[in-house]
DNA sequence: CATGAATGAGCCTTCATTCAT
DNA sequence: TATGAATGAAGGCTCATTCAT
């Protein structure tokens, strides 16, 4: 059970007014969050939404119109942060194209391992087909941007001769593919057959890399 | 003209609507594998899953405890035969292991476009947190002779001097994950981003036979 | 399970067609009687009922209207007989009106034992209100009779002395009410209360015949 | 479906029907006692009991698991309170065993006329079969402590040499049979043929008490 | 006569949503 | 802002009843 004994205090001990504000939204969304991804859209239940952030069902409606207005909100919650930081990296980079590459599967990998991506991809793979909007959203939002920096990556290489010339760049989903299975592959069948990560990503580098490279 | 209904029978014949007299379970199963895959379990209304086999609700249940049962059965009725064309691919094989994966590939490729595996995949992925039988079940019966599949076809080429000598053949699943993401891809984004899958596939094979054989 | 393997046997083995017409319902009307006892009415399932018989649901219809008309056969079905034995008993009597009482009171408790009649007056008991016409028959076929009975004895006795003169003949039901809680004891708390049949109803017999005979 | 206030009401906002502040519980156990014994358990519609209870199906829900909660609170609410008083009489009596016996039935018959415990006794022997934990409850906290209490007076009685010395104290049930009795010809036949429960209460006592005396 | 597949109405139960406090 | 009692609309499941065979 969350603290929910600073309500009546008449002084809040940690937060001026205008973040509290924000506050309560930001824990109903990170409660949605998990709870949509454990039992789906449909199945998730607003009470127990918040009883995880520790209010009662009726405070949703303070700041969400209905159940899937916080669906939308806690999906699209953590979607931005984790592009940028990748996007960055590839503009002021001067080392050769494969350890840029290199470079940016140890990013995603590190990321996939945190979990909030995870979550997210299985939520949008599961729910999408009935939440286009949300499937929209996170295609332009993530998905794309996050094809479009492949891509960028392998023109790069292929225009300074580091990447086989043949190479068809319009297709960066191929490189990518092997972390995407191993984020779905641990919110899935993990428990059953724990995967390897550390070995799994190093063969992900290890295939692909070789694939990409021009031959000496 | 019968003597017996002189009364006050206002009411027409009404015939039933009698279908072909095929298998009624398989009826429902493909009905419900078509509404579960659309809506995800929790949302699927067994209303609409009998409707769509031309039954009515109450009708499910003479072949199916519950709707929990149902979804069973619709998972497991498409599994196996997907497996088994590829399993035998490889006892007979008598040529070079690159052709032999290439072909593997194809075969992939071509059970992703006809949709009944995309779809069965893709409610595994969804559903399967809360389902952990199913889970099971499809790990053990697909996802782990797949995996299996591929494995052997790596080592085979590893034997023969084919492929790179330092290969990791304990990542299969890094091999085949581009086909697994297309296969998701064609259930969720391919409306507002259409995959080529000619290409897509093409560049799979390509940078990963790459990736996989020996340098010369 | 009872045989069902005579129906499609050409030649009936046992009984000529006439009486085949009444065997059928007569099986059903024992195990709607059963069933009924068991749980009730509303809660009594017609496929049990008929699969007790050797039957199947549908078949019930051929000989019933709906479940009420199976429910009011199978409770008309065992009155009659318990009554009629006991009335003749008192027309030819001659002898001292305590061992006619007494010996009353032994065919009363001989049938409680039976079970017959301890099944069906739980059930007039307990739907009853629902099913006013039951309360009706049973009422005038079974309870009216039994307490003229009662009282024809009660009469008896105080006519010719040996019953106390003050006593009111016109409440025989305080002078069979022990046998009647006996039979619904049975029916309820004696799995968890096994009554001792034979001293209660010594100690029926002794008390009340105590409490109607004339001091001496 | 959302809000309705704003429209076509000429006036009337439409306050909720607001009881008066009772127990909402206690409302709905008195609703659900008189619905279970008018028409017994698994006739009995929730939608009946919430609108006798003025408020709507869900509700229910707000207080009982399901509705065989609500049932065994219904029985459970008037059991406790129906023993107690009769068990206080029995410590401090001081007078003859005679008179305590007749005090006893005719708290007991005063019970019997008001309803509660007829209603209760009614449901017990109609539904027990099916919820034997509520035919145990009944058993260990009424009948069990009646039958207690009437055996201690019995024994009372002969200690004191009041009443016969061969009396067999182990059937008070015998005793209490015909209140019992009436208790439940009042909730079945007594609209068929109404029992004068006036004569009956006296024959009943006047009987067993002659039953019960020394000769003197 | 009997079957068994199918129907359709009904009820229990759940839960998103509302609203007076 | 937050609560919690209440609502009302579904949806899962059951089962009496029908009917073609």
């Amino acid at each position: 059970m969350p603290d929910r004994n600073f309500n009546e205090a008449s002084h809040a001990p940690k937060r001026r007014r205008r973040r509290r504000k924000e506050a309560r939204p930001a824990e109903l969304i990170e409660a949605g969050l998990l709870e949509f991804s454990e039992k789906g859209f449909a199945a998730t239940r607003l009470e127990d939404v918040a009883a995880r952030a520790g209010v009662v069902k009726g405070t949703i409606y303070l700041y969400f119109d209905n159940k899937e207005a916080l669906f939308r909100a806690a999906v699209r919650s953590n979607v931005l942060p984790a592009i940028d930081s990748v996007t960055h990296l590839l503009d002021a980079y001067q080392d050769d194209t494969e350890s840029l590459l290199r470079l940016a599967f140890q990013t995603i990998y590190a990321r996939l391992i945190s979990g909030e991506v995870r979550i997210i991809l299985r939520i949008v793979l599961a729910e999408g087909p009935r939440f286009p909007e949300i499937l929209e959203f996170y295609h332009a939002n993530t998905i794309s941007v996050a094809k479009r920096l492949i891509r960028r990556i392998l023109e790069r290489g292929v225009a300074r001769g580091e990447f086989r010339a043949d190479l068809d760049v319009e297709q960066p989903l191929v490189v990518a593919a092997p972390a995407i299975v191993a984020g779905l592959w641990m919110t899935t069948f993990d428990r059953l057959e724990p995967l390897d990560i550390e070995a799994y990503s190093r063969a992900h580098a290890d295939i692909i890399m070789n694939g990409l490279l021009r031959r000496p």
